[in-house]
DNA sequence: CGAAAATATGAGTGAAAGCTCACAAACGCT
DNA sequence: AGCGTTTGTGAGCTTTCACTCATATTTTCG
């Protein structure tokens, strides 16, 4: 008389568990990673996630109610550090380290598992139905318009457009490296911070 | 006797048309455009497609093998004008009248149909399994080498290295603009401007 | 006009994939 | 050891969807 009240007598979503059922869902969640990885969405099925986690399907929707919730439980995984770091830069003694230190997590990040990386953030696109956490690139530009009225440049609206714009340059430069294999972080992070303080330059925002 | 050799005496695929046929394939890649803009992958399928078109599923079958082949000619029909306008930026007479003039054409390619154009670039990464025609990025990046260098700015490897990240951080901030539903294109090409000769800048491969 | 070629139709087939449920095994506790 | 709870199983139901084919309509042209 507990919690099962409608019809099911099945309570899926299983908050998560106590014991080896914590495995379960990782094994799960790798799985899902791993075949994202090598077939792309196209072969992105319940049953194969759950074959390669070694589990059977009715386990899996044990703990997931549907597939999507199964996308958004990687993104999370996938994404949380990534945004911790993100909230941190603002601590940063100077706008040029602050950058730094934003452009090093991304492409850190970005080169550890491309593949992933790039199909989830097209994923995150459509699946926000119901609003949930801030988006990736929400919680990266807020950080970004933090870092740069913390060293006093600029405010307002044209902050925010530079934010987002920022944003979308390292995410741009990033993703691309990545698809292209690129492998060398340092490379890839020295320019990517010269492309962010160059537009900043050339929009009168800081100047050298 | 003549074409229809083996088994299936049915030969999908019919080279476009004589009358009305250009009509219909016309108006199949427009119904997959809409249906892909306002329902994405996932409502993108073949039936409805017919349907949106006004015309039956054998019709469809009767000018595309698959559905694949819906998506990849839709793709040359948005890209291709795209990928000319990128081919005859190396006329111009500076090089930051070829930047300008670069940006200014892929501004008004991603404003006038953002979504569509940011889906389909997500699926041209799937679909060339046959290497096929040149993929959009490499004939930007390819028409960017050129401009630099016929204006003596960088060679080698380096100069290929700039070209990708400059493709990369016109890409990224024009696709972030439309999916945040910029509409001033001048605003923004201005800016793409800017963050692109910044970037030469400090990359030392021009001076200002 | 009349016949062949081109174009259009849509019910139907087969396979893939999301998800359920009745049951079984493993574990935690006293 | 015994018993309730948690966790795991997988055959199979159901829906969706790519694609076929036998037939019908329209166009072309002598």
């Amino acid at each position: 008389m507990a919690r099962k009240t409608s019809k099911n007598h099945i309570e899926p979503r299983k908050t998560p568990a106590q014991a080896r059922s914590a495995e379960t869902v990782a094994a799960i969640l790798e799985a899902a990673a791993r075949i994202l990885e090598d077939k792309g969405f196209r072969g992105y099925n319940t049953n194969d996630v759950a074959a390669r986690a070694g589990v059977s399907i009715g386990s899996l929707y044990q703990y997931f109610p549907n597939k999507d919730a199964i996308t958004k439980a990687l993104l999370r995984r996938e994404t949380e550090p990534l945004s911790a770091a993100f909230e941190q830069v603002g601590d940063a003694p100077s706008l040029v380290e602050g950058l730094q230190r934003f452009v090093s997590a991304a492409v850190a990040h970005q080169l550890r598992r491309p593949v992933l990386a790039r199909l989830l953030d097209f994923e995150e696109a459509r699946l926000p139905l119901q609003a949930e956490n801030g988006a990736l690139g929400e919680v990266g530009a807020k950080a970004l318009g933090r870092l740069l009225s913390r060293h006093g440049a600029g405010r307002g609206a044209a902050a925010r457009t530079a934010s987002h714009d920022m944003f979308a340059i390292v995410k741009g430069m990033i993703d691309a490296a990545g698809e292209r294999g690129e492998t060398d972080a340092q490379a890839l992070e020295a320019r990517v911070t010269a492309a962010m303080s160059g537009y900043l330059q050339q929009m009168n925002i800081i100047d050298l």
